[in-house]
DNA sequence: TCAAAATCTGTAATCGTTTACAAATAAAAA
DNA sequence: TTTTTATTTGTAAACGATTACAGATTTTGA
């Protein structure tokens, strides 16, 4: 069933069919009314790939994430969905599972004009790739960013975060503070450990590099890191982890090493998950505005697609301290840094 | 940059360019050679759209997704995943957030032949909706279900696991045993309440009323649920709870009211999420087979899309009791249902 | 050496929409 | 009434690939 078969049972042209479609305002009352009562009696959809290849428009937008398994993303998804949604786009996901390959036949998908725009909530792939991908098609990078980059980028400032992080461990009176990254070849791993680094020295602080341990984001990570850490012949009194996941699994190697959390060592998160409100203790850690980075994300996507400029390619957006009970903070008020 | 410009490029027809690109077989070497030069010399990506249009197939697979925050989904999808793109298929995501209108959307993209199929990992669309979209589109169920339906499902049988979860309970002695259903317009909610009014029946246990909640599977409402359960004049002292991030939000007004689990309150849970491992004191909780699951979905899939027979419409997998600490059983061994 | 078969390439039609342009009709202005 | 303008509809070309068919060339076998 296609719009020249329609166009015969209704008597009116292909082009009229069309036009009741698309640009109803461009058809008189009897003869919409006509057609739409026999596109309903055969219950006819216009072939959306006919369309596409047409108008060269997919109103798709693809959404690259290196792992949806993290609870980190959903919200940011929540926030692109939004808007998308409401200026007539559909969101789809390409999940690459962190394989630099997955994200590169994602990226096809944009080269091949299936998608009409991309936000990459992962930047693993080389610089020049980038560029010239964005030079071509609209493309918003979103969480994870690259150093000079010409990419519209949204996210947090990592480094000044992380500061702020470790400083409040350091105000807290602690001085043999460790720090779990997450894998050293994603920026915002050596964003945090920058950050960190910073304020230790800020603060006059040893940095053992003993006490800089390298973690791949998973709970079981932050376990066998931390178990190092507390093997060494003086063990830090705090630890500043990459992320939330690995936070509870320091924490669970505390625990299994009959140590108490706050009250042997303290342990600062990143993400603000779901469950680092829910696990006991609580933990203390950034927050990142997710729903609000999506929905910039998405607004900058569309002006890309419309042509509408631009007034900022780089959207830096505030993140929170949260003080839980991970590192017996007694206060409960929330600093805010950048 | 389109196919004829690389034919006139190279000198031969765009019929040849088409071929060197979909049948290499059929050009000879050095013509194969000459245009290949000439693609990779301008960089010409062929227009998928395009030949999409003409060959009326995406080579995309749409999966909708009742919620992608959810821990559970994301094993099934890596099956899903990785027997798509061994058949040379691409995997995009829709996720409706529970949302009856976003997943008809989504089933929008496949009668606008967008995708080449889909799998349904929910299914809250009326029967007879779902069973015309089957008959003319290749379409899987999984994970979730629907009585009497004509359409291809995977999953495990609800009523058998939950019920073999109860008699978990009950064969350690209970017989004040609660239930937290899900929220109950899903068939997964009814199908294991059915399975605990089962076990209780022919255990000759009486079912109070009283002691079934509907929750909507949050670990919220998992918590809330459960003290007004133990605001009773006789608290259960075991619950069978629909999922792990509601039992975990059980666990923890246990605590919150000053009982331990498992010597005070025992819970039983369902899914195996990773956190449900991880989570103190660990969870006694059903396990699905979640990759295998997808695994088979996507095979069921192919055999409709290439019109192949299949040996069964349904396929109902083996799911399996885990024991932790949450039920204060001593015993580690596995037990199998159905 | 010549016919038959195999291999390779080109021509041109095709997929289902949209839209520029033209034509026809109706409404408004003179 | 006639001219001008606005509204509505139809005609036909276009989007960029694939592929049936035919023709040209080479290889094979007798």
């Amino acid at each position: 069933m296609k719009m020249t078969d329609v166009a015969k049972l209704a008597n009116v042209s292909p082009a009229t069919v069309s036009r009741v479609l698309s640009h109803p305002e461009l058809v008189s009352k009897e003869t919409k009314k006509k057609v739409m009562d026999v596109i309903n009696q055969v219950n006819y959809k216009p072939n959306a790939v006919a369309r596409q290849f047409r108008t060269k428009e997919t109103k798709i937008i693809l959404v690259v994430v290196p792992d949806i398994t993290s609870a980190f993303f959903s919200e940011v998804l929540r926030g692109i969905e939004h808007v998308a949604v409401s200026s007539g786009y559909q969101v789809i996901l390409g999940d690459t599972e962190n394989s630099i390959e997955r994200e590169a036949e994602y990226i096809n998908l944009l080269f091949q004009k299936q998608a009409d725009g991309m936000i990459l909530l992962t930047a693993r792939l080389d610089k020049a790739k980038l560029e010239e991908l964005s030079q071509e098609y609209p493309l918003v990078l979103a969480c994870e960013y690259m150093d000079g980059l010409n990419v519209p980028t949204v996210s947090i400032d990592n480094v000044s975060s992380a500061r702020n992080a470790t400083e409040h461990l350091i105000q807290l009176g602690h001085t043999r503070i460790a720090h779990i990254t997450g894998p050293i070849n994603i920026v915002l791993s050596r964003d945090r450990l920058r950050g960190y680094k910073q304020a230790m020295i800020s603060h006059e602080l040893d940095i053992d590099s003993a006490y800089i341990q390298e973690g791949d984001q998973t709970f079981e990570s932050g376990y066998n890191q931390m178990l190092k850490l507390l093997a060494l012949e003086t063990p830090p009194s705090a630890v500043f982890v990459f992320n939330d996941d690995m936070a509870m699994g320091v924490i669970k190697a505390c625990k299994d090493s009959q140590l108490h959390v706050p009250e042997d060592i303290a342990v600062v998160g990143f993400d603000h998950i779901k469950m680092s409100s829910i696990h006991e203790p609580n933990l203390t850690t950034v927050d990142q505005p997710k729903y609000e980075i999506g929905k910039k994300a998405m607004d900058l996507l569309l002006k890309q697609i419309n042509g509408e400029p631009m007034a900022k390619k780089k959207i830096v957006l505030k993140d929170q301290l949260i003080i839980g009970e991970s590192c017996g903070s007694k206060s409960l008020k929330v600093l805010g840094s950048s």
